[in-house]
RNA sequence: GCGCCCGUAGCUCAGCAGGAUAGAGCACCAGAUUCCUAAUCUGGGGGCCACAGGUUCGAAUCCUGUCGGGCGCACCA
């Protein structure tokens, strides 16, 4: 449960009983009203701008509604202190059992904490990663799988059903040039000398293994035939090695996929073409001459008719073509037709994560969705920008054409899936991003992942060492949720507390903005608020959790320090990391 | 030339669908600590939120323009 959203309801209710009583009058739009911690401490629990929205409509002084509103939120039960503060802000102080309830209520339903019904079960669909299935997966993959992946984690957590997809580009041009490289290793693997792989071609050493295979399969059956004989079966093969490597990478990551949409078998199905046959039949489509883009005309321009989709009527800055000049569908006409296929498939929101490189797609991307679903669909692109690499500091260059790249997998198995994961939310998805081989695996309070691992295996270690102190107490969750809490008074307790209260509102934030980094962020603060609560015990050893003399206060401090890593793992889970008992 | 993203402390970045005196970490400065609850702690200085207008009771946040950086710009995906 939201506190805070149970507040708002709470002067919602109050708001609606000033109204009866004939003291509120005019149009009132409580939509605006937030009810929020303030961001300093001394101005209370929560304050809510609800008097200042009301002013104007009600004709009333914003202080004037505020102290009106502040005599019936004094009644509500929970609240210890009103007060009114500054234009008209409306300071709540709540009782400490009002939050000490909230401590209970994580033992009891445990990483279940969180969970929130705001999605209402709604279908949404995240698309991410979808790299094109010609080879392994690159580091610069990794930021938009984790991102992707870690956002429908977070929808599921906040009440959506979310559906994981992988769009599998295995229609283009590109495929097919997978197809002749794989058809050279083949040629390879049956003694051949094939010398330099000649430019265009793919000559990643990935295809060596798929070529020995398909050898190894069909014997000599393709070597001296035509192109044409062995293309299709070269290039569903070679895809199908490809997408295996890149589901295997995937897995290491932990990111798992519950579709994979492929773009041939669109286009086979004739999705492409109904999807085309739609918007022609709202007159979206019309054959026409571009202008070339100003400033920038392409040496090889030619004015040419084309079959255009108009986007500029759902907000695009011009027209796209749809089809290619030998006949076949452009990778956006595909890329129309799947998202199509997932409105029909009962995904009204949808959600794509892309690269920045592909940041001029997205208008055109929206407007086709806006079109193909008579503006009923939504869809909402997250891009995410470069991840520069780092080893102690030192840049480490990539090129792909001297094939210096570095692979997803060789980072993942260089400091494993979870800080990978944890390092790519450690900054909003549209700002580049460090990553330094060195530091992210480094043992200190510098580390955001450590720092969150070491908490929770922090407070791990301080039960193990209650249970020695105390040989015959049960310290389960059911035992300490029917503790004394309120023996947890002092204002450092009281705080993280407050903090661990906050994080059904943190997932339901993070779930409306669709920005999967706030999770990270919010572990890094329940960590430091947790470890600067430790530290305190150092020096004043009254303060430590485990007080041998005094059980009571003992299980009172268990209590709130399970519920700390019970809400660590709760969002470790939704970042797709373990939450580790012991470092 | 056009479009999108970004511009917040010396550095790297948060800033919660507009809210009160703009925050954190690093670095810097000053103290504490050798304890066993290992993988430090406490405190401090430091800002025209790129700039200029506008909307509003109220703007780092929304709108317009300017400057600076990144990305992209017809039958590639």
């Amino acid at each position: 449960m939201n506190v805070f959203s149970q507040l708002k309801s709470d002067i919602e209710g109050q708001i609606a009983a000033l109204q009866t009583e004939g003291v509120l009058t005019g149009d009132i739009d409580t939509a605006r009203i937030t009810v929020e911690p303030p961001r300093d401490p001394s101005h209370g629990d929560a304050a809510t701008n609800a008097a200042m929205l009301l002013a104007k409509p009600a004709g009333m002084k914003p202080r004037d509604l505020a102290e009106k509103l502040a005599e019936k939120l004094r009644t509500v039960s929970g609240i210890a202190a009103v007060e009114i503060a500054g234009p008209g802000f409306i300071n709540l102080r709540m009782a400490n059992d009002f939050w000490l309830s909230q401590i209970a209520e994580v033992l009891n339903v445990g990483t279940a904490y969180g969970n929130s019904d705001m999605g209402q079960g709604e279908r949404v669909n995240v698309e991410y990663v979808s790299a094109n299935p010609t080879g392994p997966m690159h580091v610069g993959h990794c930021r938009g799988a984790v991102v992707g992946d870690v956002l429908a984690n977070l929808l599921s957590k906040a009440g959506y059903d979310v559906t994981k997809e992988y769009y599998v580009n295995d229609a283009g041009a590109q495929v097919d040039v997978l197809a002749r490289s794989l058809h050279l290793r083949y040629r390879e693997a049956l003694g051949q000398d094939i010398g330099e792989i000649p430019a265009g071609l793919y000559p990643g050493d990935y295809l060596v293994a798929p070529g020995k295979k398909i050898a190894a399969r069909d014997g000599d059956k393709w070597l001296d035939q035509p192109e044409t004989a062995w293309l299709q079966e070269f290039r569903s093969f070679a895809i199908s090695e490809m997408m295996g490597l890149i589901r295997e990478d995937l897995a290491q990551l932990g990111v798992e996929h519950d579709v994979f949409t492929s773009e041939a078998a669109l286009v086979a199905a004739g999705k492409v073409q109904a999807a085309f046959d739609y918007l022609e039949g709202k007159g979206d489509i019309y054959i026409g001459v571009l202008e070339p883009p100003k400033g920038k005309t392409p040496d090889d321009w030619e004015p040419r008719p084309q079959t255009l989709f108009r986007s500029t009527d759902f907000g695009d800055d011009v027209d796209r073509p749809l089809k290619k000049s030998d006949g076949s569908w452009t990778y956006f006409a595909s890329d129309i037709a799947c998202h199509f296929d997932k409105y029909e498939r009962g995904f009204a929101t949808m959600i794509d994560i892309f690269g920045a490189d592909h940041g001029g797609y997205v208008k055109r991307m929206k407007a086709a969705t806006k079109a193909i679903t008579n503006g009923k669909g939504e869809l909402d692109v997250k891009l995410c920008q470069l991840v520069n690499l780092f080893d102690n500091g030192e840049p480490i260059k990539m090129s792909k054409r001297s094939g210096t790249f570095v692979t997803l997998k060789e980072v993942v198995e260089t400091v494993g899936k979870d800080v990978v994961r944890f390092i790519m939310l450690t900054r909003k998805n549209d700002a580049t991003l460090d990553f330094d081989f060195a530091k992210v695996t480094e043992q200190s309070k510098d580390n955001p992942v450590f720092y969150v691992q070491y908490a929770h295996a922090r407070i791990s270690s301080v039960f193990r060492q209650a249970r020695e102190a105390f040989t015959n107490v049960n310290f389960s969750d059911a035992a300490l949720a029917g503790c004394d809490l309120s023996l947890l008074n002092s204002e450092e307790e009281m705080r993280l507390v407050r903090r661990v209260a906050e994080w059904p509102r943190i997932i339901e934030q993070a779930a409306t903005a669709h920005e999967p980094h706030r999770i990270a962020f919010f572990l890094g603060e329940v960590a430091a608020d947790f470890h600067s609560l430790w530290n305190r015990g150092r020096d004043n050893t009254e303060l430590r959790f485990i007080k041998a003399d005094d059980l009571a206060a003992t299980q009172a401090r268990l209590a709130m320090i399970r519920a700390v890593a019970l809400v660590i793992a709760s969002g470790l889970a939704v970042v797709g990391v373990s939450p580790l008992e012991e470092m």
